[in-house]
DNA sequence: AAAAAACGTTGATCTAGATCAACGTTTCTG
DNA sequence: CAGAAACGTTGATCTAGATCAACGTTTTTT
């Protein structure tokens, strides 16, 4: 069950994690399993853990007055998921998290995260590439929804994430992209006729 | 010079800088003067230098082929600046990056940065938790772009930055806000007459 | 101090994409 | 396996905000 986070792991630092890290990380990351549709996080909740996908797919968002999910974040295998901000000011979260899928994820709570921070120094650092990686997913996805037509949004996402075009039903992607199913739908009638 | 840094830094860490620390601080981190409109990055160049703002103000943007900007971030005392991304993976940026107003800045190199992230331990930590505050900020202005009404979003920025409100022009602001400078004026006209 | 830029406002018009609605197909679920 | 969700498509209509244009005011440059 932990092997998928030791490797990834393993994958992004200098050095094989030893069998002593190990052992930390798996006392520390928790298996949870969410059947489809369940939650991870309500709106108004404050979070209590960060999840690391083994398995499975969820989906981020907001719920309007008039019911409409707007979908901001999609994660799949070997992302991080979870509202960090609510998490670290313990303020409560304006987002729902659910599983899409039936989902295999690790969770960390803070206080556990903090342990392994003071222990194993490689965190810090791992901790800070993968932030900044973040930030320029949403430096990029900022900067598209505020300069690019709907039609190059779904193409950026083609280049970018073509598995989340397989993964997700197309009235999901379109809510991630910012636009409805029928503008989505009409841009693929149209490209077809291309 | 160094001085608004070194502050910073205190502000941010358990225990305040030693002379040795704040010694190589000094040493890394180069004073760079602007005018007003030079520039500190221009589209197509690797990024060199990250920046921190000690007086002045930036912005950033692209700009598309009719010529018109798209901001995508204000930066003024205390900010970073600059594209991590194009720094740190050597691609060229997409971005524009000028000084608004007579700027002083302290600049780091990568070389420099990854120096002092071997020298001093806290800074991995800093900068993940500065990281983590940026992804914060960003994650809400996507979701902003994505649910809000021109008009909310101007609601949101004063009272998220009120300070950008008295420091950039209105056409600056809206662009900043993904809006034209007509709708900006027309929602404050109308918000007058309430 | 004159000329030129930069800035902000208002009006008229246009359009990308949203909304509303209906319907066929596929996939769950009891 | 039957009924109900969930999903995707197409058409008709609507609208928030963009675009285009003109003009007054303020700021900057020479």
């Amino acid at each position: 069950m932990h092997q998928g986070l030791i490797e990834y792991i393993n994958n992004k630092i200098a050095t094989k994690l030893n069998d002593s890290e190990i052992a930390q990380i798996k006392a520390v990351f928790k298996p949870k399993t969410l059947r489809k549709h369940q939650f991870f996080l309500e709106e108004g909740e404050v979070s209590k853990y960060g999840g690391f996908v083994i398995k499975g797919a969820l989906k981020q968002y907001t719920i309007d007055e008039s019911g409409k999910e707007n979908i901001i974040g999609l994660y799949v295998e070997n992302w991080w998921v979870g509202d960090r901000e609510s998490q670290m000011n313990n303020t409560p979260t304006p987002y729902y998290i659910d599983a899409f899928e039936n989902t295999e994820l690790l969770v960390v709570s803070k206080e556990d995260f903090v342990s392994l921070l003071s222990q194993m120094p490689f965190v810090s650092e791992l901790g800070r590439v993968l932030s900044e990686k973040r930030n320029f997913q949403l430096l990029r996805r900022l900067h598209a929804t505020q300069v690019m037509t709907a039609e190059q949004r779904l193409n950026d996402l083609e280049k970018t994430y073509p598995e989340f075009l397989q993964r997700f039903p197309q009235h999901i992607i379109a809510s991630y992209l910012g636009m409805t199913k029928e503008t989505l739908s009409r841009i693929r009638a149209n490209s077809l006729k291309k």
